[in-house]
DNA sequence: CTAGGAGCTGGAGTGCACTCCAGCGCAACC
DNA sequence: GGTTGCGCTGGAGTGCACTCCAGCTCCTAG
C-alpha cells in the first residue's frame, strides 16, 4: 500500500497509517473488547484518539500490542505486564530494570518450552504404546505390571518383533 | 525403603508400593485438594480405596496421573481429558480413537512450541533494544518512527557501531 | 478412653482473564 | 432528517480450574 521511497531519511510521522480498534483486532488476533480491556488496565500506554474520541493506534502501539502478547501468551499475568509498563515510563534510568525483568521473564519461557518437549514426549510414548497394545490385541495396559508394561514399549521400540506376552492375572 | 529384589521375574501386584494422596501430591505437584476434584471429575479411573475408605494410588494410577499431567499443561481443557478417558475404558477397540486424539494433541504442542519460539525472539529483540537504547542514552524508542527504530536494532547487532541518533521531534 | 491427626464428602468461594451488554454519541448515506 | 453502522463507557456476567471449608469418620499414641 503505502510505498515510502528510500531516499527519505528524515520522516515524517505523519506517514504512518494509525490504525483503527477494529483493524488492530484483526492484526493482531485479539478482540475488541480484549483491546479496550487492556487499554483500561494500563497495558497499552501508546493508544491515541481521533477529533471524536475513538481509538487509533500508530505503529508504536501495534509494535507494543506485539510484544505484549509476547509476554502474556509466555504465561506472564496481566497485572505484571502492567508492573513492567508502569516502570518510569520509557525514561532511560529505567531501561536495566526493564531489561532484567525481560531477561527474567526469557528464562521463564525456556524453562516452559523444556517442560512443553517433556510433556510432549509423555504423550507420544503413551501412542507408542497404544500401537504396541493394538498389535498385539491386548485390552489397556494402565493395570498391569510395571514389567510387563515396559516389556510393550521396550520391545516395540527397539525390536520390532511382538513376543507374546500372557497377561498376568485378571 | 522398599527394596524388590531383582530375581522376582513373575512381580505379584501387592509388591508394589500403592500410595496415599499426601505422596502422591509431593510426587506429581499436584495439590490433594487438586487430586480429589481431578477423580470427582473423572480424570483418574484407577485410583483405588483401602479398607477405610481412604485413596490408594497403584502405580498404574501414578502412571496415569503423569500422562493427564502432561494434557494438561500442554493446555487440553479438563473436559477434553475427561472425554478421552471415558473413551471405552480401556477397551481394545477405542485404542484407535485415543491414539488419534493423542496425535492431535501432539500437532498442538508443537504448534504451541513454535509460537512460544516465537515469543521468545520477540522478547530477546527488545531486550536487544534496550541494550542498544542504554548504548546511546535514549529514552523510550516506542514513539520514534519505524526507520530509526529498525536502525537502532541493525546498527546494534549488525555494525556494533553506533551512528548518533537525532530524535526527530517529541 | 481420650486427644490428635489424617483423610473423607459436598458444597461454597476465589482469581483470572476475558466477554457481554445497555445506553449513548458521532458521522455518513439515502 | 432519519436511520444505519461503528465506536465509546461503566459495569455486570461467564468459564475455567482450582481452593477452601465445615463437619464427619477412622486410626494411633499416650
Amino acid at each position: 500500500m503505502t510505498v515510502r521511497s528510500p531516499s527519505l531519511d528524515r520522516v515524517d510521522t505523519a506517514a504512518a497509517p494509525a490504525l483503527g480498534i477494529r483493524q488492530v483486532s484483526e492484526e493482531t488476533g485479539l478482540s475488541i473488547d480484549t483491546l479496550r480491556w487492556y487499554e483500561r488496565e494500563g497495558l497499552l500506554p501508546l493508544v491515541e484518539r481521533s477529533t471524536d474520541g475513538r481509538r487509533r493506534y500508530p505503529p508504536g502501539a501495534l509494535r507494543f500490542i506485539r510484544l505484549v502478547q509476547a509476554l502474556r501468551r509466555t504465561g506472564m499475568p496481566v497485572a505484571d505486564v502492567r508492573q513492567f509498563i508502569e516502570l518510569g515510563g520509557g525514561e532511560l534510568a529505567h531501561h536495566p530494570e526493564r531489561m532484567a525483568l525481560l531477561e527474567q521473564q526469557c528464562a521463564q519461557i525456556e524453562q516452559r518450552l523444556v517442560e512443553l518437549q517433556d510433556d510432549l514426549a509423555v504423550v507420544r510414548a503413551k501412542i507408542e504404546t497404544y500401537r504396541g497394545l493394538i498389535a498385539r490385541g491386548l485390552d489397556c495396559e494402565d493395570d498391569l505390571p510395571d514389567d510387563v508394561l515396559d516389556r510393550v514399549r521396550a520391545d516395540e521400540l527397539l525390536t520390532g518383533t511382538l513376543p507374546v506376552l500372557t497377561s498376568p492375572q485378571r
